[in-house]
RNA sequence: GGAGAGGUGCCGGAGUCCGGUCGAUCGGGCCUCCCUGCUAAGGAGGUGACGGGGAAACUCGUCCGUGGGUUCAAAUCCCACCCUCUCCGCCA
């Protein structure tokens, strides 16, 4: 049932065509452009520059100025020939009622004639508009300032290390049993049949390894209820929807797609809970808004075939608990540190050790601007393990999904900010724990904040 | 899935039959001012989004569910689709 793309997919073509889906030529109709382009009008070399440090997409960011331009030139020879037509039709009408229908038939031939220009102007200035909308999608957010230099993964700086981390001299030899087969000792985890079901990188929890995995997710939702709203959203959602977070079209063949129905099932809660606000006007009041929400997320993880796939370090379908907020640009800095500091506190009272990474500009998310990441380390396959993104977006989503909000003082709105983060991720969170509170005897003890959801155990054997 | 009704601004609700004076009557809300010892009531005015141009005042364009079409001119006529409500069917 899941297909990775459709024949009726209203996505708008990719710029430099990397993309193979059958993807049709109209843009969809409530999605708008992104990096805002005022900004690639009035002040281009600091976006070019901004995009150069991902070492990024700049080609494509002087044709939409070129276009723009020329969009512009075309959008006010329209318009000005449309307020001669619309002047005219008012003078027909106005003649008519008078009884001269000389002087209206000779308006109105003059609107016709106009109106044939006007045709000729409009469908030039919509072309373009399209493909500078089409180019601008695929264009990647601008890093924040204050995002590190560099390239790729191996110059994300580490901001800190909690725990005695990957020193082998802290990890006993009971540590250092993999997930996989403690979870086949305890009969907590079946992936056998997992793979039986579903197929590979698709997994299953039994018993108490199955209470675990939600107790996770419930002492993510309960510790962080006194400041967000819990929202369960749909899982499978429309194209527009994908669009918004940036998640299409770029990376169509990440997505799990229901053909028959075109709608896309979310690889994160961020997908929906961004949209709740979509092509809405928030009161500066209402801001921040902090939402959370646990739910599957589904990944086809495509060209990731045969690395980490081992276990539960890449899958196809985990739960998750995510945070996610709404805030006026001041607000953002505070609320992305709170995000952060919120996430980490969870792994930290789980009793693991984990490190704080902060993406350089060559490896940040398509849509993010900043972005911390959290790792957590497993013992038992010796390995840092990705467990939080927690990123800013700036504008970038926001302006994708319409949303914006009203200042309180002043007139007009403005774009809101979006940020999120995991509150936590099950599998990996799983297996980290698992390993690390594993005894000597074999048994895993039950780490302190989950005590509560296990129906009184303190210990998994 | 079938039948019927409907979708208009922050909200309610006219306008659609008979296209033009309708970006849109009226009421509510909200904002400013007046009146008032305070509050309520009352009076006057104002109140959208998006894009282009402009230093600004302002101005041009677009927006009546969405997309197309007819026309000099579309909320209004035509076509397709989406959504909501009611009834029927089907069900967890």
């Amino acid at each position: 049932m899941f297909r990775k793309r459709s024949r009726r997919a209203t996505l708008p073509a990719v710029a430099g065509g990397q993309t193979t889906g059958t993807v049709a030529a109209e843009a969809p109709t409530n999605v708008h452009p992104v990096i805002d382009l005022r900004r690639i009008r009035t002040e281009y070399d600091v976006v070019e520059a901004a995009l150069a440090r991902r070492g990024d997409a700049t080609a494509e960011l002087g044709e939409v100025r070129t276009l723009d331009a020329r969009a512009r030139e075309l959008g006010a020879e329209r318009d000005g020939i449309r307020a001669q037509v619309n002047a005219l039709s008012k003078q027909v009408g106005a003649l008519r009622r008078e009884g001269d229908s000389a002087g209206a038939d000779a308006a109105q031939a003059e609107s016709r004639a106009l109106g044939e220009r006007e045709k000729v102007f409009a469908a030039q200035a919509d072309e373009i508009n399209g493909a500078v909308r089409t180019l601008l999608l695929g264009i990647p957010n601008l890093p924040a300032d204050d995002a590190p230099e560099g390239a790729g993964p191996a110059d994300n700086p580490i901001v800190k290390v909690v725990g005695p981390g990957d020193d082998p001299a802290a990890w006993a030899e009971h540590q250092r049993v993999p997930h996989w087969d403690i979870g086949t000792e305890l009969g907590i985890l079946d992936l056998e049949r997992a793979v039986k079901m579903s197929g590979a990188m698709f997994t299953m929890f039994r018993r108490q390894g199955a209470t675990l995995a939600r107790a996770l997710c419930q002492a993510a939702l309960d510790r962080n209820a006194d400041a967000f709203e819990e929202v369960r959203p749909p899982t499978v959602v429309l194209t527009d929807t994908m669009v918004s977070t940036g998640h299409l079209p770029k990376f169509v063949d990440d997505a799990y797609h229901l053909e028959r129905d075109d709608l896309w099932a979310i690889p994160t809660a961020e997908v929906p809970l961004t949209s709740l606000a979509r092509d809405e006007i928030l009161a500066e009041s209402d801001l921040p808004m902090r939402l959370m929400a646990h739910t599957p997320c589904f990944r086809r993880e495509a060209g990731s075939a045969g690395r980490d796939t081992r276990g539960l370090l890449r899958v196809h379908e985990f739960d998750k608990v995510e945070l996610l907020a709404y805030a006026a640009p001041t607000q953002a800095a505070q609320i992305h540190a709170e995000i952060l500091a919120r996430a980490e506190s969870l792994i930290a009272d789980l009793g693991l050790t984990y490190r704080v990474l902060d993406l350089c500009a060559g490896d940040l998310g398509n849509s993010a601007a900043r972005t911390f990441d959290i790792e957590v380390y497993a013992p038992g396959v010796d390995q840092w393990l990705e467990v939080s993104s927690v990123s800013w977006f700036a504008d970038y989503q926001a302006r994708r999904a319409n949303i914006r909000y009203r200042p309180a003082e002043g007139k007009g709105t403005e774009v809101v900010h979006t940020l999120n983060g995991s509150a936590l991720a099950v599998p990996r969170v799983w297996a980290a724990v698992v390993e690390t509170h594993r005894q000597p005897d074999g048994s895993v003890r039950v780490p302190g904040p989950l005590l509560p959801y296990l129906r009184g155990a303190t210990e998994i054997r």
